[in-house]
DNA sequence: CTAGACCGGATTGCATCCAATCACAAGAGG
DNA sequence: CCTCTTGTGATTGGATGCAATCCGGTCTAG
């Protein structure tokens, strides 16, 4: 039985591509902002932004509705996604009871060097003032406990989940910051010392707790979730 | 802004539903065992057996590619994914930790009758001899717990993790079933009292150990994994 | 006899073309 | 004035055809 050991994709460009170069513009667009959730997109628009036929356009398409990045309805058309409040919540609880996990697999993996590169993350991020630069630094923070793990399963899972929630998680930061909210960073102190420790229980509770209260934090701001 | 409300997809047949089509027909055969993990899929075979052309058939890998269930390469050709130990432990521990959760969504919400009717799966489970029915039965009798509440993520999610092991689960139940090992059934009821009495903490810790020691069983048979 | 290069068939990837469908606006009827 | 109908333009869906790539066997050289 064949199926080629190389996991890897075989050529990042060139031929038999097309459909992956578009999916990963148009993902990184739509995570970055420049599309709004609800937005429609026109698949002569993408193909001609990014030099493909509309082929490897609807190809991409697919893709990201499966990432639940878009929603495609037949003969109609393709949408940004756009997720209620009560998706969100559940998205969040979700993270409550994997995200744990994930991080108790990464956990033995993690060099004194990672940490400290954990700490310096959580402390910039409780400098900065730019709502772009923070949505970075919680991502790199979160997204780097995670990446030494070869669990492919439960690493894209997560990933997924983050990605779905971008948007909104950049609208709460806004509310956040406003209403001069500072437990955050506190969690993510706690969480560093219990990493550094490699107290699994405690960073797994640590975690746990730091996703369910900004779950109960952004079920205040429904304002977010509105439809316009 | 538009996103029409209508979730639903469209038509289920006719125009602008081929895709959908061949990628139903091909997840029905593979979860039957129609096709095996590692054997090749080529598009023209898909196209003519249902009766389309190659694009939706492109269309509907890429679909199945995202449930896990078809494993693609560019410029070489689609396999029926085949997944490690490591990858189905790794499955089984995310199961772990969110079955539970999804089952305390549907508590509330299972009449008597459903309960009922749980408990007569879990009966004709233990009666059958045949391999095909018990893991109908046992895909039912989980399932059905699960379906009740308006759980998008949660449900799809599961149901993924359900679809992506199930070759492998048939293999399981063979060998369990080989041994004479009873437990699964002691579970199956303790689960069911749980429910019945709506006790949302007792039903989590039961069906959170039932999966759990499935995972430790079915790491003693790694032979279910050889490569062939 | 083995290892490597090479070539032909098979298969996938993409672009173009045409058909099917839908959204929207204008008009008829109540 | 509102509602339903109808037609048109825009957009998506699918089939075909060609180019690019890969796999397998064969030949050659060492």
């Amino acid at each position: 039985m064949p199926l080629p050991a190389r996991a890897v994709r075989a050529a990042p460009d060139g031929h038999g591509a097309a459909g992956l170069r578009v999916a990963d513009a148009l993902r990184t667009a739509i995570l970055d902002g420049e599309f709004a959730p609800g937005e429609r997109i026109r698949q002569e628009v993408l193909a001609r932004r990014y030099g493909a036929s509309r082929v490897p356009v609807r190809e991409a398409l697919r893709m990201l509705e499966a990432e639940g990045l878009v929603t495609l309805v037949a003969n109609t058309g393709a949408w940004v996604s756009r997720i209620s409040l009560a998706e969100c919540e559940e998205m969040y609880q979700i993270r409550e009871r994997i995200e744990p996990l994930l991080l108790r697999f990464n956990l033995p993996l993690l060099s004194d060097g990672d940490v400290a590169e954990l700490a310096r993350l959580a402390e910039a991020m409780e400098a900065t003032d730019d709502v772009e630069e923070f949505l970075a630094l919680d991502r790199a923070f979160h997204l780097s406990c995670y990446d030494l793990a070869p669990t492919s399963v439960l690493g894209d899972l997560v990933l997924q989940l983050w990605n779905r929630t971008q948007h909104y998680r950049r609208a709460f930061t806004r509310v956040f910051r406003a209403e001069g909210e500072r437990s955050v960073h506190h969690e993510h102190h706690l969480l560093v010392a219990a990493i550094r420790r490699r107290d699994a229980d405690e960073a797994e509770r640590v975690l746990s707790g730091h996703i369910r209260r900004t779950r109960l934090e952004l079920a205040r701001h429904p304002e977010v979730f509105a439809d316009d």
